[in-house]
DNA sequence: CTTCTTAGAGTCGGTATGACTCGAAGTGCT
DNA sequence: AGCACTTCGAGTCATACCGACTCTAAGAAG
């Protein structure tokens, strides 16, 4: 039943990924959510902006290309990767049937500093993205909606920050992903029943007023990234 | 920087679907979880279960090649059809290079007893697996998590039921994906609460007992899904 | 030393949920 | 007919969580 298909011809595989990073810290300015996206060189699409990608090598597992295709466009290595969905319209993209296992990276602000800057790759503000080839607009739309989504069960955001961050930090970087104003303090009440801060015992100093902590995560145990099963082994653990 | 790795050889692309059912009401039994798998009639894994799946058309989508290898395995339709995971580890498949574009699906149990039966496909167990090939235990023990996780945020247990059901049928589904006894009388409250219920005004006789009203599933409006981003026009309506 | 700003703790009310109780409404047995 | 038995389905109570809000703490700036 299997297999009935025979050998004939297939459709390409390509892989994609969907980057995000905050916008740079630039003083008191909310931050905003950047994507890079790479300047087509050839047809089909040729001049319009798209997702970084490339066709998936024979020897290659789908995650080290997403992470391969994100460290040639930014130059540097996703603090956070998944898989999205993957697409496959006969028809999204002309001349030949493609198919593209679309990823999702986070990596940190400070690093995009560092990263690829070339007249054929831009980060481009969440909410001002040019027109895209194929159905790149769809994939991105879908990625910040999962993005947004699992912000709000898992504790993701740490990709975004670096090593040790405050409160408030933290919080921007929800605010920024949801666009949406938190409150302050129920945003500390939650974050801190949540057990994945652990209290530095430093401050920061030099602000304009009242110095707040700083907090790292708890890159250990804690509740589960729940956005997979556990393997069958810690599985057993839970009652 | 995209296609940067020419038109050489690549992976070949396989679509297969993890299919649920529960297993046919046999009087007062709980129902379980059922699995339809094929058996491997070659090479590699002959002889071995396996997902019932096909290499992909050129010319088809990704979700008409699920649907179609489903209804060459069951016979029938799938009252729900998502996809779940697309799977491209370089190793596994023995030979060559596979990657499997994975959905999962419900069909109702009604229907299963007019599916396919063939020696060579069978409805097992969800806790009686065989050994299967390539990393297909995997795959359905990832589908496994999705369906429990998923039932408990979304509504997706009608598609396991007939057109009315009886809130203890209903709860059967639930305790059934979720393998856990639930409070009658709390899960009806939920149910009544989500609004997806409709209340048929019939109720069902011949049982040894207070005979049970029928319900059928609100197929209109309602909490939207939730595990797709609403499309763009609708996903401005929202204040 | 007063004023300003944010940090961070605490209060209050509404809502969801688990555990539990109890009358309702059928069938089947005596 | 009447009693026992079963599940249906409504209701109660305690607790956890979460949004809105208040208030004090601790620094810089003037």
């Amino acid at each position: 039943m299997s297999h009935q298909h025979g050998h004939g011809a297939t459709a390409r595989l390509a892989v994609s990924t969907v980057i995000f990073a905050l916008s740079p810290d630039e003083g008191a300015a909310a931050p905003s959510l950047r994507i890079p996206l790479v300047r087509r060189l050839r047809e089909p699409g040729a001049g319009r902006w798209a997702l970084p990608g490339g066709w998936l090598p024979v020897d290659e597992g789908l995650d080290a290309a997403a992470a391969r295709t994100l460290a040639e466009t930014t130059g540097l290595a996703p603090r956070y990767l998944e898989q999205l969905y993957t697409f496959g319209a006969p028809d999204r993209s002309p001349d030949e049937r493609v198919v593209s296992v679309v990823y999702w990276a986070l990596v940190h602000s400070d690093e995009v500093q560092r990263a690829v800057a070339d007249e054929n790759v831009h980060w481009f503000d969440e909410d001002e993205l040019p027109e895209l080839a194929f159905d790149h607009r769809e994939i991105i739309d879908y990625a910040l909606w999962r993005l947004r989504t699992k912000l709000q069960y898992s504790r993701i955001a740490h990709a975004l920050l670096g090593e040790t961050f405050t409160m408030a930090e933290l919080r921007g970087v929800h605010e920024a992903v949801l666009r949406r104003r938190l409150d302050p303090a129920n945003f500390r009440r939650t974050m801190e029943a949540s057990g994945t801060l652990i209290d530095t015992g430093q401050r920061l100093a030099g602000t304009p007023h009242r110095p707040p902590a700083l907090y790292r995560f708890d890159t250990g145990a804690g509740p589960a990234a729940s956005d997979r099963p556990a393997t069958t082994a810690l599985q057993r653990t839970n009652p």
